[in-house]
DNA sequence: ATGTCACTTTACAAGTGA
């Protein structure tokens, strides 16, 4: 079985990008982030041509997330129960025969002390406890997406730089170390202990091409899914301005292999 | 620290969020 997660930002700007994946990879599951897209306009056909269904929850011109998936869910949910931020499409539950994936998209925070810094937290708060309440860690589930905070020093390119500011503070990486505590493992960690595997580069100052990157996005699995993990890997050729049809976005897709 | 991108609107330029 093959895991995607990827943060298009706007799937209409990479929709030809998005398809070549998918021919390439043959994934099971996409986690897809910041859509930007209503569930309307949602390009449900040139998908369902490469043989794939689309569970979807977006809003006009920001956020939104999305499933992808060869066989259609069992059940849907939107957004979660105590979500602090409610108008705002971050989350989507789709649940399968074998498992059960959740695409999420973590308020960013914008600067430590920002209003939206407090959201952020608050927010990963009410997710574990809804996971907590919700789910079990001895079932198959994967958490997915882009979590806004890089786990460790080792997933930053300049971590004393980095250390206390937005995306690799204190605070948020308790966050996720809380749901790792709860019964997750982060799957590329099953896989290879080396630094300096990003999955962000900023758009600005020519970052990508300096090694300026975070690994903000993760798969985590529980253990029925992470024992069974055989390769995850970063497809850092999608960041790349000329690598495809289209421009890149800012994040590039990780990709789980686990054993059938 | 900021050399970009995608989106929106009292739209052809400027503000926003990232």
């Amino acid at each position: 079985m093959r895991i995607v997660t990827w943060n298009v930002n706007s799937i209409k700007q990479r929709l030809p990008r998005l398809l070549a994946l998918l021919d390439r990879e043959a994934p099971d599951i996409v986690c897809l982030q910041e859509t930007k897209c209503p569930d309307e306009a949602f390009p449900h056909e040139q998908l369902a041509e490469r043989g794939y269904h689309a569970a979807t929850y977006g809003q006009r011109a920001y956020n939104g997330v999305a499933v992808l998936s060869r066989e259609a869910p069992l059940s849907l949910e939107r957004g979660f129960t105590a979500d602090p931020t409610p108008d705002e499409a971050r989350l989507l539950t789709a649940r399968y025969d074998a498992l059960t994936v959740i695409s999420a998209y973590v308020i960013n925070g914008r600067a430590i002390g920002d209003p939206a810094y407090e959201r952020k937290l608050a927010w990963l708060d009410a997710l574990r406890a809804w996971i907590a309440g919700t789910f079990s860690p001895e079932e198959p589930l994967v958490l997915a997406g882009d979590f806004n905070v890089a786990p460790e020093a080792r997933d930053v390119h300049d971590p004393a730089g980095w250390e206390g500011s937005i995306h690799f503070s204190e605070p948020e990486r308790t966050r996720v170390r809380a749901l790792l505590d709860w019964g997750f493992a982060d799957l590329l960690r099953r896989h290879t202990t080396d630094g300096g595997i990003f999955t962000w580069w900023d758009y600005r100052a020519g970052a990508f091409h300096k090694g300026w990157g975070l690994r903000i996005d993760l798969i985590l699995g529980t253990e029925p899914l992470a024992g069974r993990v055989e390769e995850v890997r970063v497809d850092r050729n999608e960041r790349r301005p000329k690598a495809g049809e289209g421009a890149p976005s800012d994040h590039a897709p990780v990709i789980a292999t686990l054993a059938d």
